[in-house]
DNA sequence: AGCACGCCGACT
DNA sequence: GTCGGCGTGCTC
């Protein structure tokens, strides 16, 4: 076993072959990571075989091995390297998507002087910079490309002057804490100072006596706080050297401040039962079968997959759960914590580097068994899962889309499932057509959550056709939405309106002209933010001041258009002016729990409108709510995806869900101009099954999956002349590839520009007969071929492929 | 995906 | 002569 194959973090599809010198007795494993030189620096990488087939080149050997442990267990290897093939994308990638921040693969070099310059010759430029580094004893290379030319540093390191130090960082130090322990080899020596005193002793030799008791090492703060020792007594009793200091790695105490009681854990009633029952047979049989647990909100869907995961906790093993997004699901979070308690990882965005990394290897040690979070958590390393669940399996948020690997969590956890043989539930109210077409092909197993528990029933939905009422509008409300919201308010309830402003956000424009301020960088126009006075690109951040004169005519006729949520916002306060409102979306939601923030202080009953984006769609339960209103449901119909239709229904399923949840009944408008339209229709009599059989018709007829597999090509780059040429050339290679497949395109982005990048896109549509193998094999194909007769300049365009593409 | 290397044109 | 931009090809 003399050789080591190395995945590295990068998009090259294939791992590297190292060398190790196994006369010092190295534990080389796979799952560790390694530190190995590549090309001209060095990266770290992560070991996936050890073998001793000989390579036909000359091999490196690798510096250092970085892990005394596996990080990566032979079950989390596998699945990854499973998904850099169907995703198209490095295994290193996915690795290290499947990393904690804190264990990543990142590295600093920097730059030092030599020490001898004496016999080469340096340009007066060279010598300037030589100064500059001498002076600061060592820089970051990353801050000396900033000051310099990459080719003078390159000189200077090639004449030896300046030399090139890497080493792997380490980004996660712990937290150290100050203990003491009692030094044994001191122990007679208290025993003398107790003999000397014969009548008051020294609070310090008091406190000597006390830590002798006490079982070694405790630390400071327990022995300041808790026993009441000064930190005199502790100066004193360390420089007669009877305790010695030491420093104790601490764990961040669990910030989730929730109720642990397990006793609260309900009993499912009847139809819970029904749906558990064959959950908990696959789990006693420990194989895999994968559930569609459909049930509408409030069904009591958490409660069977609590039922689940204690099945699995009770006979030794783990479980992960994945929601769409953590900080929109404290309730279901706080119902896990309360049966299962310190037994759960919370795995969320918003976690610093280090609380994640602490999670992650809580995870791994065993110490925590079940993990909860959002798409990246189907990577949670839990030993030895029992069963895996996808709450809101329907939601976008599973698919990752940029940066590669762009996986869909919910299918990389379906296979984790069947990897280990478990079950696993995809649980909605709303299930994707693609999730519920696997049932009628045989392989999923569906069960239905039928009524709503309590005595809540579904709210009615009203349409309101916004051509009728062109005349009676109240501001953005149409006059029946108007009054509804009134009477609610009269009767202290209170009301929630969603407006979706997907690509109507607010903009600027010339009344004079016509002129929209657009972003120098993007091809989209300009938000105009209220507040700062600014005008901002939602995609790379641009901003730039608001101002009334005309950047084109010169004109003082700068006036502000479209219809965000600020802008509802605005309009609402004045019609209801005694109700307080509040508004949510990612505006206001930036910071690090605002989001919980606002939806708490609506729950408290703070504010008794509250205004957002789909954000306040998910998620939360609001029991006093009994009027929910669509602004513009329109919004979501006209985005140019195969998607729109099912997306719709399913916001519009939610959103309805959040009213009438108590007692009391709620009702729903939504305000279009498609009145007919059957996503509309259908979420207004609650109608999922029509819908979905509806919807998987059109899919039928224009083979959209799952009638097919889409796959996504997108070419990028800041040449707008050879996108468009490389577009070209490489989708006239894969229509010659994928023959028998329907290949679209290609065509500009539906956002052309972004960051001054320009960018083209092809389409795939797959027939289903080709399995993840052959897709492999038809992309590898079609990237040899085009690598063959590449034109000119071809790659200063990057493709990217996206496979299952939304 | 980075990164080095080499070619070439602009500028001193 | 130098400097710096740009395209190409390689990485065990």
């Amino acid at each position: 076993m003399n050789y080591i194959d190395v995945a590295l973090p990068n998009a090259v599809r294939q791992v590297f072959t190292y060398g190790f010198r196994a006369d010092d007795d190295v534990d080389v494993r796979p799952g560790m990571r390694v530190w190995v030189p590549f090309g001209s620096r060095k990266q770290i990488g992560m070991v996936v075989d050890v073998h001793d087939r000989k390579p036909d080149f000359k091999v490196r050997y690798i510096s250092e091995v970085l892990d005394t442990a596996p990080l990566l267990n032979e079950e989390l290897l596998k699945l990854t390297r499973w998904m850099s093939g169907y995703y198209f994308a490095g295994w290193g990638e996915v690795i290290q998507a499947a990393l904690p921040a804190g264990l990543n693969y990142v590295a600093d070099r920097f730059l030092t002087f030599t020490g001898s310059f004496s016999d080469v010759e340096l340009s007066a430029r060279e010598t300037s910079i030589l100064h500059e580094i001498q002076s600061e004893g060592e820089l970051k290379l990353e801050d000396a490309e900033k000051r310099w030319t990459d080719t003078s540093i390159r000189s200077l390191l090639k004449k030896g002057v300046l030399e090139l130090r890497e080493v792997p960082r380490i980004k996660v130090k712990p937290v150290l804490v100050k203990a003491y322990n009692w030094n044994d080899s001191h122990r007679e020596k208290l025993e003398t100072f107790l003999s000397g005193y014969t009548g008051k002793m020294h609070a310090w030799i008091e406190a000597g006596m006390q830590i002798h008791q006490l079982r070694a090492p405790i630390l400071q703060r327990e022995l300041t706080d808790n026993h009441g020792i000064s930190p005199y007594a502790l100066k004193r009793l360390e420089k007669e050297a009877l305790i010695e200091p030491l420093y104790l790695e601490q764990s961040r105490a669990d910030t989730l401040n929730l109720e642990h009681a397990p006793e609260k854990m309900r009993a499912l009633n009847e139809t819970q039962l029904e749906v558990y029952a064959p959950i908990r047979q696959a789990l006693l049989e420990e194989r895999y079968e994968s559930f569609l647990l459909y049930g509408i909100t409030g069904s009591g869907k958490t409660e069977v997959y609590i039922h689940a995961l204690k099945q699995a906790m009770d006979t030794g093993k783990g479980g992960l759960v994945l929601v769409p997004e953590i900080a929109l699901t404290p309730q279901t979070v706080r119902r896990f914590y309360e049966v299962f308690g310190d037994n759960i990882a919370v795995l969320h965005s918003r976690l610093n580097e280090r609380e994640r990394y602490e999670a992650w290897m809580g995870l791994r040690s065993g110490k925590k068994r079940i993990a909860i979070g959002a798409r990246s958590a189907v990577f949670a390393p839990v030993p030895n899962p029992g069963i895996i669940i996808v709450d809101e399996e329907h939601d976008n948020s599973y698919k990752q889309e940029d940066p590669a690997p762009r996986y869909n969590a919910r299918d990389v956890a379906v296979l984790r499932a069947s990897l280990a043989g478990i079950p696993v539930v995809l649980g909605s109210a709303t299930p994707n057509v693609s999730t519920l077409y696997g049932v009628t092909k045989g392989k999923r197993t569906l069960l239905k959550l039928p009524s709503r528990h309590a005595a809540a029933t579904l709210p009615k939905v009203s349409i309101l056709d916004l051509k009728q009422y062109r005349n009676a509008m109240r501001g953005p409300i149409a006059v029946p939405l108007f009054m509804a919201i009134e009477e609610a308010l009269a009767r202290k309830e209170q009301v929630i309106l969603l407006h979706n402003r997907r690509g109507f956000a607010n903009y600027q424009q010339c009344d004079e002209c016509g002129h929209v301020p657009e972003c120098p960088h993007c091809s989209v126009s300009l938000t105009f933010h209220r507040r700062a006075g600014a005008l901002r690109c939602h995609y790379c951040g641009y901003s730039e001041r608001s101002t009334p004169i005309c950047s084109a005519c010169n004109a003082t006729g700068m006036d502000y258009k479209g219809s965000g949520t600020q802008r509802v916002e605005e309009e609402i306060a004045p019609l209801f002016p005694d109700a307080r409102v509040l508004r949510m979306d990612r505006d206001t939601t930036s910071k690090r729990d605002a989001h919980a923030n606002i939806l708490n202080a609506f729950g408290r009953g703070e504010a008794d409108i509250l205004v957002g984006t789909q954000l306040v769609a998910k998620g939360l339960d609001f029991p006093n709510v009994t009027v929910v209103g669509v602004v513009n449901a329109d919004t979501e119909l006209a985005f140019p995806s195969y998607r729109s239709s099912e997306r719709m229904f399913q916001l519009l399923t939610q959103v309805a869900g959040r009213s009438g949840r108590a007692e009391k009944t709620g009702t729903v408008y939504l305000q279009t101009r498609q009145p007919e339209h059957p996503a509309l229709q259908f979420a207004s009599r609650h109608d999922y099954e029509s819908f979905a059989r509806h919807e998987m018709q059109q899919r039928k007829d224009l083979q959209y999956p799952p009638f097919s597999r889409l796959i996504q090509f997108q070419f990028k780059s800041n040449d707008e002349q050879r996108v468009a040429t490389i577009a070209e050339a490489f989708t006239r290679v894969l229509a010659s590839v994928m023959q028998g497949h329907a290949v679209l395109g290609p065509a500009p982005a539906a956002i052309v520009k972004i960051y001054n990048d320009y960018r083209w896109e092809s389409l795939v549509k797959l027939n289903l007969n080709v399995g993840p193998q052959k897709m492999e094999t038809l992309l590898n194909r079609t990237f040899k071929l085009f690598e063959k007769q590449r034109p000119e300049g071809a790659s200063t365009v990057r493709i990217n492929v996206n496979v299952d593409a939304i």
